[in-house]
DNA sequence: ATCCGGATTATGGTTTTCCGTAAAATACTG
DNA sequence: CAGTATTTTACGGAAAACCATAATCCGGAT
């Protein structure tokens, strides 16, 4: 069972309903961070004074506020602390039920486990720290296993991306293509973009443009 | 002091610690529900019983999964609480924090306090229900008061709504015009619904229609 | 009934997007 | 290096969206 453990949370009530499940596992020694910033800071410092934590539960959105953050969500800390700490273990915890964004942690970050916020989510989460702590398996509550199984055959570049933020934030097409010419990037035609947005759209099922910047951001693409 | 309070909430994490803050007030009389549609029957059934509760604290947003359910989010739940018991208390608590949707919620539903599920939230809430328990003061969470400020000089028909979401959902705007004939709804042109949507643009300053969909979607509005 | 004002609808022209085809550039292969 | 495949770019017509103007409808006031 895991020795210390860091949780990343800022909604209150929850951190305690967190710490109760810690407190039954028997695991005492756990420290609370209401922001990433914070989090990350003392698991550095943890490293370096040879205690480093050994699991980290992280939620994924937070109310960043007027105050200035290096690491502004869960999805950013992960990503830094996967870097800092390669062997920990880290569980998600979040009510994003979004099938591209939950794959793409396990995919992109590496993540251990995601537990999301829901009826039973504490038994998850106890179900979760024991699996992740007892084998290299990875937990994912049932809710939304399916996400791990859709297969996104077809990849989604970052222009992609960046073609389907701009038009989300009012850009024309033409725009597009003077910004991309600016920037050097590469594809910048007419024909390029129009071609991309063409295929997004058949692979999302999208009627037009305004139905695929729609259904993009309902699964949190962009 | 409320003597009977009813609390909605599938987070069980959460109602974890809702159930702690009303233990700290002495109000022991509460009653818990994961689903709307149970908290709306239990309620019911206790006007029927001439036991009333006197008190409701519910969240917005919930997991329905694949179960039937007749009232889907807290939204329409606390709408019909309101026309089913017009004299109740009722406290919102999410995480939501668009102005718009916060702002309906006191306009249209009627709600007496809205505490944003955040840091300090356990003491916010706390602050809420001694508020509401003693006056007809409302409260809400100071990171979103401004949400109250903000006037809507301008205001959205029913119609723009739904021209926005047919939008969101890939309907071309004759498809739109066909839907609306058929329908008998009364703008049924191509101008009208040009104007409305040029009005919208204005309004909220978007570019094209694609960001006015964008944006809007981010306001929580469609 | 007539006039007025606002809302709805109609019309026409411009811009933007859409979509198919084809040429040019690049990469890959023997 | 020639030849083929893939990607990028170019072009042009059709559809949709955009925008300004004008005509029509309709309820209320005189």
């Amino acid at each position: 069972m895991f020795k210390k453990v860091i949780v990343a949370e800022d909604v209150d009530a929850i951190s305690l309903g967190i710490e109760q499940v810690l407190k039954e596992l028997n695991i005492v020694n756990f420290q609370h961070s209401k922001y990433c910033d914070e989090a990350f800071l003392k698991m550095r410092a943890a490293i370096n004074q040879n205690e480093p934590y050994d699991l980290l539960i992280s939620d994924l959105s937070f109310k960043t506020g007027h105050r200035e953050v290096k690491i502004k969500d869960g999805d950013e800390l992960i990503q830094k602390v996967r870097d800092l700490q390669p062997d920990i273990k880290i569980i998600a915890f979040s009510v994003e039920d979004k099938s591209y964004r939950i794959k793409s942690l396990f995919d992109n970050s590496g993540i251990d486990a995601f537990v999301l916020k829901s009826m039973n989510s504490i038994e998850e989460l106890k179900k979760a720290i024991h699996i992740v702590s007892t084998s290299d398996q990875t937990f994912i509550s049932p809710e939304v296993a399916s996400a791990l199984q859709e297969k996104n055959n077809f990849e989604m570049d970052d222009v992609d991306i960046q073609i389907l933020k701009h038009l989300a934030s009012g850009t024309s097409q033409d725009e597009i293509i003077e910004i991309f010419k600016s920037l050097e990037v590469k594809p910048n035609s007419k024909s390029a973009i129009e071609k991309r947005l063409s295929k997004l759209k058949d692979f999302f099922k999208a009627n037009n443009t305004i139905h695929l910047v729609s259904i993009t951001k309902d699964m949190g693409i962009i």
